[in-house]
Formats: structure tokens, sequence, C-alpha cells
DNA sequence: CACATTCCCGCAACCGTTTGCACATCATTA
DNA sequence: TAATGATGTGCAAACGGTTGCGGGAATGTG
């Protein structure tokens, strides 16, 4: 037997850090040897049906079907053909059923950046959707990179994925790429991020609702002048915020002051800005809304630089995507939380009846009905416990 | 032509949210009618190599080569094969070719929790490697329940995955399940949670370099007196931090005072009586090495609580797991980095390594020899600017 | 006993692609 | 001119499983 002896170092390698600047680590390639083991089965095949059928002396046929307790098996034979197969571990081999079946019981999953809460919260609700209706889920991220997404739904549709989960890019334009898909009969259901064209499926959240909810909460604390550091304005959860505001401040009798109402890029500097801008201005808010819980977090370190007493010269109130936002040491009063698990779940579910219905031969109508699926976003009370 | 016409409402739902109870919200299900189009592709098969063949006149093993730009093809035939596959929008059957070649080029990735963020990372780091080598990967969280752990490891092998890469449940103690695949010469990887059985690759990160490096950049602040939250003892993890802690401090000669060490279940209330014993101790730590970031931001609301000034009275040095946590008013002085991206990263190069050296006919070696690659933690200081 | 019925089971095609091998054609060389 | 080699193409098996259909054997019925 011969003895296999190896040991490499890799180098140095460069690897760019988050804060920091550049740093350097090295990595140790260690292998170590263990030639006694030898493997039984080196060669050893799978078994697979025909073997069954040889050593039973029956045909493949009889043998699938037994298999699959179809009721023209008798009992006695089938009984014999599933145990063989027990006892040889048998596992029919997916591929081939893929191949036969012209199906792959697998969804690709499409999403911007998995480092963000707010998807990764999402991708479980998928993952358990699919893993319920005995699907797997085939992953890739764009990292908001149009290139990469196309380049994704390019190896999603190689693998044959029955249906597709998407939520674009920030930068996609352009459409074509998820066109071509309908072409092929791979549904799409778009999630969270939903590109303007017609004649798709979605999952979104509302957020003017939550909105809503938000403003009225903090009225009913007793606060008149209530500002709020919006984001970046072509995004649509942009303007729903802003319609949620309007619709609150002017139903509770508030007049809408645009000057109260600003947005920001997302840039700490941007935030800090903004905030400043609105703890100086004529009408000094006692409550902020803000774009999301990022936001919030520089928007209270800008005001207390300020030396404004947080939760009691002024409150926040943000935007759900930190869970662990209430471990800061000023979370904000309440957030409006969007459901990402829920609606990962739903996108999925939504998918997947689409499928079965596909398999189930409706195409015509199929084509002709697109959901939209709206889940309402919803104000959490935060527990005050450790303000 | 028929029109389908539905509406629909999900009645309330319940969903069980992070820090709030528990709460309501309506999924509204509405179902657009647009019938207008019909698909002129309705039972269009995707072309194949047969059809190419049969308009060509040309054997479909012929076409086939032509594709691959095999040698044998003459140059016209493959020429022509290739613009009529083009003009046709050929692509192959993958699901074919994986069946054919008994190989999916396909990894699984079984990991625990992908919204801790030391996972997402990682399998950003995963997914970057992987595509490089054209491989997709097939993703399942585990969720830290065995049962699904075991669930999800047969689904990757019913779905013939090549290879699979591992980070345990921390409740895993039977490791029955993946010698098993090793018998369907499935290889595994392992990385930053891996399991305590012998003959395994894996990928980890060496925690007790860093440590040594977080106790002398607090020793070269001038803190002679450094404390350590650490975690459940079980954990290898809190043995490697704790043995950099001994280490460091006595080559620093300081001697190594237990009392100065204390382990705390993750738990807020925990972390913080630990936090008040530390500060309220004989000797007062003038610096504190928390378990992870989650930790630290926990241990610094107590000690503000107690009326210490951090980064005056007490200064924090944690483990980094929360990108954001500079985000927070008082983020740790420097943090220990794991490299998640890079452990993925890395752990995915070495399994394709062993699946390519498998296809080449290695057997008999790969079996012998095992790959255990160590990354090193590394201090990263942080900008001090927002202090 | 003849016929119909039911119950079991096997044959063979099929899914799309790859590939070892044989074969045909044509040019080159002895 | 025949043997040899190079070049280009096709045949058919194989991958593992599913399924329509045909048919034999056993059973029931008149």
């Amino acid at each position: 037997m011969k003895i296999n002896h190896s040991y490499s170092v890799c180098n140095i390698r460069k690897c760019s850090v988050d804060a920091a600047n550049v740093c350097y680590f090295q990595s140790n390639v260690c292998v170590k040897l263990l030639s006694y083991i030898t493997f039984f089965c080196m060669e050893k095949k799978l078994p697979t049906i025909k073997q069954i059928a040889q050593q039973l002396n029956i045909s493949i046929s009889t043998v699938s079907r037994a298999l699959h307790d179809h009721p023209n098996i008798g009992l006695r034979t089938r009984m014999r053909v599933q145990e063989l197969a027990k006892q040889l571990n048998y596992e029919p081999n997916q591929t081939a059923i893929f191949f036969q079946q012209g199906k792959t019981f697998t969804i690709g999953v499409i999403l911007p950046e998995l480092s963000e809460a707010f998807f990764s919260s999402a991708i479980s609700g998928i993952e358990d959707a699919a893993h319920k209706a005995n699907y797997t889920v085939l992953m890739g991220q764009s990292h908001d990179v149009v290139d990469k997404e196309k380049e994704l739904i390019n190896a999603m549709k190689k693998h044959r994925v029955d249906g597709l989960l998407i939520s674009i890019t920030k930068n996609t334009s352009n459409y074509e790429h998820f066109e071509a898909l309908q072409r092929y009969n791979i549904p799409i259901v778009f999630f969270d991020r939903i590109p303007k064209i017609p004649n798709i499926h979605y999952v979104a959240c509302n957020m003017i609702n939550g909105t809503v909810q938000a403003i009225n909460f903090l009225f009913k604390k007793g606060h008149r002048i209530i500002g709020m550091i919006n984001g970046p304005e072509r995004l649509p959860a942009c303007k729903e915020r802003l319609e949620g505001y309007i619709q609150a401040m002017t139903k509770s009798r508030l007049k809408y002051d645009p000057a109260l109402v600003l947005n920001c890029d997302l840039t700490k500097e941007s935030v800090c800005a903004v905030t400043e801008k609105l703890l100086t201005g004529k009408r000094r808010p006692t409550a902020i809304v803000t774009f999301n819980d990022y936001v919030a977090l520089d928007a209270v370190q800008q005001a207390q630089k300020m030396k404004f007493k947080i939760n009691k010269d002024i409150c926040f109130v943000s935007y759900a995507n930190l869970p662990m936002s209430n471990y800061t040491a000023y979370p904000p009063l309440a957030s409006v939380e969007q459901f990402p698990y829920q609606q990962g779940q739903k996108a999925t579910e939504t998918l997947i009846e689409l499928l079965e219905k596909n398999s189930n031969g409706e195409a015509e109508n199929n084509n002709a009905t697109y959901y939209k699926i709206i889940l309402e976003s919803q104000l959490i009370v935060h527990d005050s416990k450790n303000l």
C-alpha cells in the first residue's frame, strides 16, 4: 500500500476587511496521513432497481412499480422487493428521476445580500416553506450587481430549476433576462424588491399601513411635531413611507409640514447632517421616524452629540431590519416590522402553487393570472425595560 | 378564451416576533386577471441535439461532438451545427448531463443559522468560490436542531450533491449520519463547528492567536488587570479563547488570575451578572475581553448602568460577529476577526479540490489524506473617530 | 368445458447526452 | 495498384427510472 505524504503551506493572502483597511492572515494546510483504512466499497456502485430485479429474477418495471405500491403488483412480490430494497439500502437516483420527469423539485433564489438581516430572514422562510413541500433551494447572491444577477439566472436556468424567487438588484433597470425565462416556462415570483413590469407575480410588504401606525403611536404618546428621515427618493419603499406619513398626519389634524421630512442617502454623514438639520430647524420635532435601524443608530448618535437626551428630548421610531437593534444603548421606541420571514414563506408557497398548477396541465389559465400578494407591515412597540 | 377570475383573502395569521410577544398581520391575496396574452410557445419543447441533427440531416453524435469542438469533426459541419444551435437558442439539458455523468456540479451546505452574521458571511464566501468553479450551492439551515440536520443530509443525498459543506449543530453528538455519507463516497468538509471525530476534512479558525493579540493590544495600552467574559465552557472555541488568554497573560508576566475569567451562557441576564461581578471584584479590571459582540453590547450596558465611563474607566475588546457593531454607541476598541467569508471560501475550494481529485480516479489516495485547514484569527483595531 | 374477467408481470420505448468503436471516404505512399 | 493513414461521420450502448400496453395465468361464470 502506498503512503501518500504531503504537507503544504499556503502563503500569505490578502483579504480586505470591513472597517479596517487591509489585513493579512495565514492559512496552514496540513495533510494528515492515515492509510490504514481501506474502503470495502471502493468501486461499489449504488444499488439500482436493475440489481434488485436481477437478484429477484423479475423485471425492472415490476420492481419500480412494487416500490411505488402500484396496485397491479401482488402483495408477495411487493414485499420481497421492498425488503430487498431496504436491505440493499436502495435509494432512487434523483438525477435520473429529475431527468425522466423533466422536473427537478428545485427552486432557485436570487437576492442581493444574505448578510442583510432582512434577506437572511427571508431565506429562512423560503427554505422552510420549500422543504415542507419537498423542494430544495438553490441559492445565489447578486451583491446588487446586475451582471451577477444575469449570470445567476443563467446558472439557474442551466440547472433546470422549476421556478425562481427573485429580489432584484437596486440597479436593475433592464428586465429582458426575466422575460426570457417566461419563454422557458420557468415561473418567477418576485419579493420585496419588485421590478416595474406588468404581468408578474410578486409578494411585497405595504409600508403605508405600518407608517400610519407609527405616527399614531407617537401621537398618542403626545408628540405633535414629528419628523421623518426618509431614504433615497426613487425607492418605492420611500414613497410608501411618505404616503403613510402624510396620511396619518392629516388624519390626526396635524398639518403636513414638508420641512419635517428630509431624505438621506443612507450614509452616516448624510444621516448626521439631516438629523442636525431637523433638530435645529424652526419647528423642532420631539420624535423622528427613521428609514431603518441603521439610520436610527446614526441619528441617535448625532442627537446625543448635540446633547439631546434620547427618549426624553427626542424619541425615535424606526423600520425593523436589525434583529439586534434592541441590544443597542438606545433602541427605537417601536419599529415597523416588515415580516421578511413571512414574505419569503408566502413567496415560496405561491411559487410552488404555480408549479403544481403547471404540472397539472392547466397551462392555459395560469398564463393569464398574476399573483400580487401584499403583506401588511405592523408596528411593534418595544419592551421598555432597558430604557 | 376563458377568463379566470378569483380573489381571496387569507385570514389573520399568527406569527411570533422577536422581542414582542405575538402579533398579527393580514395577508391579502389579490389575483389579477390578464388573459389577453397567449403564449406562442405553449407546448414548445426546448430544442435538443436530436432536433438539430434532424434539421441538418446528420447524426446526434456528430452534433454533440460539434458542439464540444471535438477535433474529429470537420470545420464545415461544426460551423453549421453551432450556427443552428445558436439560432434555435439551444441549451444543453443539464439534468440529462448530470444523469449521464453521474455528477451534479452541486455542493450542499448545511449550517445552523443564516441570520447569524458569521454564517451569512461564510455562505457568501462559499457561494463565490463555488460559482468560480462552476458549481452551484444547495442550501439548508439546521436551526441547531439535530433532526433537521439529519433530514437535510438526506435531502442532499437524494439530490446527489457531489459534496457537502457542514457546520454542525451545537447539539450534535451522534455522528452516524455523517459517516453514512462516506459510504456513498460523498466527501464532507466541515467548517467552523467541527465534530469531534477523526479522519475528517475541516476548515476552522484558530482563536488562540487572536486572543493573544487582543491581550497584547490591551497591555500596550497600559492595562494590567484584564478580565474576560467567556462563553459556555464546553464549546471548543471557549477553550481556545481561555488558552490564548493564559498564554498572553503569562508571557506578559502578568499572573493568570482565574477570578478574572468568568463564563456566561450568552443570555443578557447572565452577561449582566457576570459583568457586575467582574466590576465589583477585588481586582477590578480596566479592560474586558468578551466572548462576542452580543456579549459586549450587554456588558457595556451593564457597565454604564453602574456609572462606569466606557473607554475611560473600562475598555472592551470583543470577537467580531456583528458587522454593524461599530454603529453602536460604544463599539469595542478592537475585535478579533474570524474571517467567516474566507473560511467558507477555503472550505469550498478544498471540497472542490477533493471532488476533482475524485473524478480523476485517484480514489485510493484520497481516502487516506485529510485536510485540516486552520485560518489564523486576527485582531482588528477599530477606528476611534466616533468615540 | 368454453369463455370472460381479474390479477400479475414483462416488454419496450422514452427522457437527452456522451462516447467507444466501426466504417466510409479520400489522399498519400510504397 | 494496393496498402496505409488521416479525416470525418454514424451506430448503438449506456446512464436509472417510469409507464402504456400486451399477454399469460389463475380464477370465476354460465
